[in-house]
RNA sequence: GGCCCCAUCGUCUAGAGGCCUAGGACAGGACCCUCUCAAGGUUCAGACACGGGUUCGAAUCCCGUUGGGGCUACCA
């Protein structure tokens, strides 16, 4: 280890939001291409969200992406002497006062926003319901070393007298911002965009408590990721709990991988790489400026390259949990064996695992479900399909195996005999059997569904093709 | 409103002054392969926001405009 040091440091909110999922990413593969040690930090400040089962929430989520920390966690909670101390020293100091302006009396006075500095000379001293506030300067410039967007220059005169101790004593976010990434020694700062105008205050503030401006973090202010109409994601809006995305069957590997894309890529443009690949080149000064769009579809497609990438026991061991729990057929029907049969297939055709039982529930229904478009399309319209089933089950019945190869034989006879193509010939059975005119290869399919059930069910389609 | 950031196909991007007739990927269209659907292959369509400079030469550098976004809490 060297004396690189970065953080992730989300405020605890009950799930991890897909932006800081990246935002801790970016940190991960910093920290781990350079040799440079990974801190986890909790910011939970604020008493309302510090609560145990929220930070539970959030390293779960770290692990399930397979991001591992080397320090922490450290919860802000448990370090409020550091953040009291120092604001102590910048009162005591007159690098910070006390204002007892309530929000409406400053609205009434600045009705454009931002504090006025009303009590910036009263010699206010600590009380109830008194905040801090930090003294900015009035003149000179503040700047940002960015090393995404290069120098981001803030005039100190815009900056307006922030608060950094609440009126009930509670330190804000951006002192214990400053406290702790100084007494930490972190050296890179990668976090979100949004967080850039925050960053001269929090400068201010470290230079104003002794830190030497030469030890200041370089920063790295990732783009915003947005929805479709370009804005921020948002919780309310927006799918945004990285957990979400795991019950909806997304691979860890996939998630990681799309997430690694918004915003940074290798040079050569490859986009499916091993995480190993990703640690090796990633550079700070390939990481893009502009917003991301997190596109599902992309991600969508990632997660199908990562399932058909999977080994076939794997695949089938990742399934599992979307067949056994809550399927769409009697669950003692499931047969792991049954599965397996046709589980190379299925991998070719899904997305995302939560697809799997869709497309496999013919083999563990009772009966198929008949799609009325695919009864349509694939039976009532085809030219004597009755005859066809009919001939069909003939042929199944006195197959000697049972086989794929001897079912593919069979109905292909079948069809010829009606100068039918496979293609067409297949497509009655298939609805008769599976219910739809699309799913896995069909004489894969009635191998592992077994010759007695399939027979029944091109039986039940006959006596429903000649019931009125 | 103020401060700040951003700007290449619908989307993610390649592009660090001539290699650009602007390349790739996702999504979309067509065709091939094929027992359906996928997967795969071939292929089509699709972008440098605009205006000024600088330069022999600009998607690339500078300025402005426009557009989008972020911040503007005693949340983080």
């Amino acid at each position: 280890m060297n004396d690189i040091r970065v953080r992730f440091a989300p405020a605890p909110t009950g799930f991890l939001h897909v932006g800081s999922a990246r935002a801790a990413l970016f940190n991960w593969l910093f920290a781990r291409h350079t040799g440079g040690t990974f801190v986890l930090r909790i910011e939970d400040t604020d008493p309302e969200r510090s609560r145990d089962d929220l930070v539970e929430g959030i390293e779960r989520s770290l692990k399930w992406l397979g991001l591992d920390w080397d320090e922490g966690p450290y919860r802000q909670s448990q370090r409020m002497h550091l953040y009291a101390a120092a604001a102590d020293r910048l009162a005591t100091e007159g690098a910070a006062y006390y204002c007892d302006c309530t929000k409406d009396d400053i609205a009434a006075r600045k009705p454009t926003g931002g504090y006025d500095g009303f009590c910036r000379d009263r010699g206010l001293g600590p009380g109830p319901g008194r905040a801090l506030r930090f003294r900015t300067p009035h003149q000179g410039e503040t700047v940002v070393h960015d090393a995404i967007r290069g120098d981001v220059v803030f005039e100190n005169a815009n900056l307006e007298d922030f608060v950094i101790l609440r009126g009930g004593g509670e330190p804000m976010f951006i002192l214990a911002n400053a406290v702790d990434d100084a007494d930490m020694r972190i050296t890179h700062v990668l976090r979100g965009e949004d967080l850039l105008s925050s960053t001269p205050k929090v400068l201010l503030l470290r230079h104003a408590l002794g830190y030497d401006p030469a030890d200041d973090p370089l920063y790295g202010h990732l783009p915003v990721i947005v929805n479709e109409k370009r804005q921020k994601l948002s919780k309310r809006r927006d799918d945004v709990a990285l957990e979400e995305f795991r019950e909806r069957g997304y691979l860890p590997e996939a998630m990681r991988n799309y997430l690694a894309l918004l915003g940074w890529g290798p040079g050569d443009g490859r986009e499916i790489m091993p995480v190993a690949d990703m640690v090796a080149e990633f550079r700070l000064e390939d990481v893009k400026p502009s917003p991301a769009f997190f596109d599902v579809q992309k991600l969508d497609h990632v997660n199908a390259e990562y399932i058909r990438a999977l080994p076939v026991h794997t695949f089938v061991r990742d399934a599992l949990p979307w067949l056994e729990e809550d399927p769409p057929w009697p669950p003692e029907n499931f047969d792991l064996a049954t599965f397996e049969a046709v589980a190379p297939f299925v991998q070719e055709r899904v997305r995302t695992l939560s697809e799997v039982p869709g497309v496999v529930d013919f083999l563990f229904l009772d009966e198929p479900v008949i799609e009325p478009d695919a009864w349509e399309k694939g039976v009532v319209k085809v030219k004597d399909a009755a005859g066809l089933l009919a001939d069909a089950a003939t042929a199944y019945a006195a197959l000697p195996e049972w086989s794929a190869p001897a079912l593919h034989q069979a109905t292909l006879a079948v069809g010829e005999a009606r100068g039918l193509k496979l293609g067409k010939a297949q497509a009655p059975i298939r609805v008769a059997v599976t219910g739809r005119t699309v799913g896995p290869p069909l004489f894969e399919s009635l191998t592992a569904l077994g010759r007695e059930r399939t027979l029944g069910r091109v039986d039940a389609a006959l006596a429903r093709l000649n019931s009125p």
